[in-house]
DNA sequence: CTGTTAGCGCCTTCAT
DNA sequence: ATGAAGGCGCTAACAG
């Protein structure tokens, strides 16, 4: 038993299918009571759902955006991508999100795909790879917005943490505490993932003074299934640093394995601060140490900026960098 | 600048529409191989990409299918969710995933403007308070699959775990370590949701000796917001149990926050045994004993089914109810 | 081997 | 206040 279409509900309700049509759209002008009466009865006793393709095709316009995230692995992208369903369900829009596993093809087609189906706008976390991508589709006007990293060359709208404030934060905690030999390690730089570079920037500034001494041998920049053996490294150097900032959760994580695995004990073998505040990190032994990024907040505000851009209420060319502040959570690994 | 159509191809390549068409889906049967060459040019020329929502709404599919978790904040969830993803990408389909938030209204709004979407097909983790739209889909033949939930009436081919045998593990696994009064405690019953009720059923009927002695005292259904005091009233008793099961990895959380908050030990205060894997199991103090579910395979097997049912290559009035075996992962905390 | 024709379900002037 | 007609972009016979 096929579904009702408009020209049912029209028959039905002996009204033409346009009139189905205004009443769906709220335009009741001066359409007769009775009339309402009748095309509702007949929605009612049909079951009748509108088809939003068809809608969409005439309209060019199908209330849904999509969101791709380089690695949804990262607790932030998950929570972002909440911050993100949240705005869209109150403006009727709909999401689609990808994960692009970090993998330039995977997120290419991705896209592909999402224009394919006509999605009104775009989220992504870019993972830096598809410059000519991200300019096609600045070039036919397609609302557009990064999160998270930045490509170089390509203007639009981002929202970032203050990956330099964040670094800042916790090297002067870790100073605070007396520390003087601090390290970092993170997950590789070599797509020049922005927060990644960023953060091991800043990090290198702020402390440069160490970092004629120390140089490279404390700011490590790793895949993910080297992480353990590199801390090792770190730990077993003449001097080993006494603080280690995690340059992000995947990080983080990484570190804490090799901590239960050596059973190495925190803040005593080695203070811990990670940035990324996991959902787990007060519950761990010793509970941990983080900055946390205001993600609900950036996923608010890119969503609503994008809504807006869709809505051709903001600039569609407009490409600011929307930078956040990020938050010291004190706890007991630091 | 808009985007190309079918039509301006067409134009460009001196053919008619329906000829690329044909190029487009590989109905290359006869056509003259300078003909492709001029489609493929001008293709590239305009840089032109199928506009999907139309190509549906004449072939009445989608290739989409819909996912409606009651709520994924379970780890359950995600992780099937990325088993479903996999295999739907495998075959060319889409994934278009909706958060009940355990809220019947939310689901039934999702699967109303899923249908209005035009999706082929659902999986479902159900609230089980939507029983009539559930009968509906049926009724109009739409495939429909449910994952970790049960709806009474409603006879569609549903994943579950094993949840009996689930819970004997555990019992058995403490029994084994020699305790004998042991405790349950889980998330909200009050909407009898499947694995919690079966779980709770379960561990009543193998433990009815202690039932007796102990009863409601030592198996307990709360809000989440409730565990930690339902815990410690537990722990206070004149007799408190020796061991507690987790229902589930929300219920697992609280017990671990207040093991934090209250200083108490494990497993020397009480032993604990978690069902459903967390990721930071094995990074807790102690690593914590769980139960796992196959989730990949389950949200394998529900993804092929449910493609199977599309293409017809599967009855689709079929109703099994399918159960998985679970898992121990002995680590510490038992 | 390629073009013509007729929709898919809906929306939108423009008449009536 | 309501209806008729055309078209969104694509596919699927059926001709040619």
């Amino acid at each position: 038993m096929k579904r009702p279409t408009m020209a049912d509900v029209a028959r039905h309700a002996n009204v033409s299918k346009s009139t189905v049509s205004q009443y769906l759209n709220k335009r009741y002008h001066y359409m007769g009571e009775e009339t309402k009466l009748r095309i509702e009865k007949a929605i009612q006793t049909l079951g009748y759902e509108a088809n939003v393709l068809a809608r969409s095709l005439k309209q060019k316009k199908t209330s849904t955006i999509g969101v791709i995230v380089a690695n949804i692995l990262h607790v932030f992208s998950t929570q972002i991508i909440r911050a993100i369903e949240d705005v869209c369900h109150e403006h009727d829009f709909h999401v689609i999100v990808c994960n692009a596993d970090d993998d330039p093809a995977k997120e290419k087609k991705y896209i592909q795909m999402l224009r394919a189906k006509q999605v009104d706008g775009f989220i992504v976390f870019p993972t830096g790879e598809n410059k000519a991508l991200y300019e096609d589709l600045l070039q036919e006007d397609y609302p557009l917005i990064f999160i998270d990293r930045l490509v170089e060359g390509v203007a639009v709208d981002a929202f970032l943490l203050d990956n330099h404030a964040a670094v800042q934060l916790a090297v002067d905690h870790f100073l605070s505490k007396g520390h003087e030999r601090i390290g970092i390690i993170t997950t590789s730089l070599i797509h020049h993932v922005t927060p990644r570079v960023e953060r091991m920037d800043a990090f290198g500034e702020i402390l440069k003074h160490q970092a004629i001494t120390f140089g490279r041998a404390y700011q490590r920049g790793l895949e993910t299934r080297d992480i353990k053996a590199g801390l090792m490294e770190m730990l077993a150097l003449e001097e080993p640093p006494t603080a280690i900032l995690a340059g992000n959760d995947l990080a983080l994580i990484e570190i804490l394995k090799a901590v239960k695995a050596y059973k190495l004990r925190i803040p005593e073998d080695f203070a811990l601060i990670g940035i990324d505040d996991i959902p787990f990190a007060g519950l761990f032994d010793p509970p941990l140490t983080t900055i946390a990024q205001p993600t609900f907040r950036m996923g608010k505000e890119a969503a609503d900026l994008l809504i807006h851009k869709i809505n051709g209420v903001e600039d569609l060319k407009s490409s600011q960098i929307h930078r956040f502040p990020p938050r010291l959570i004190q706890r007991a690994s630091c």
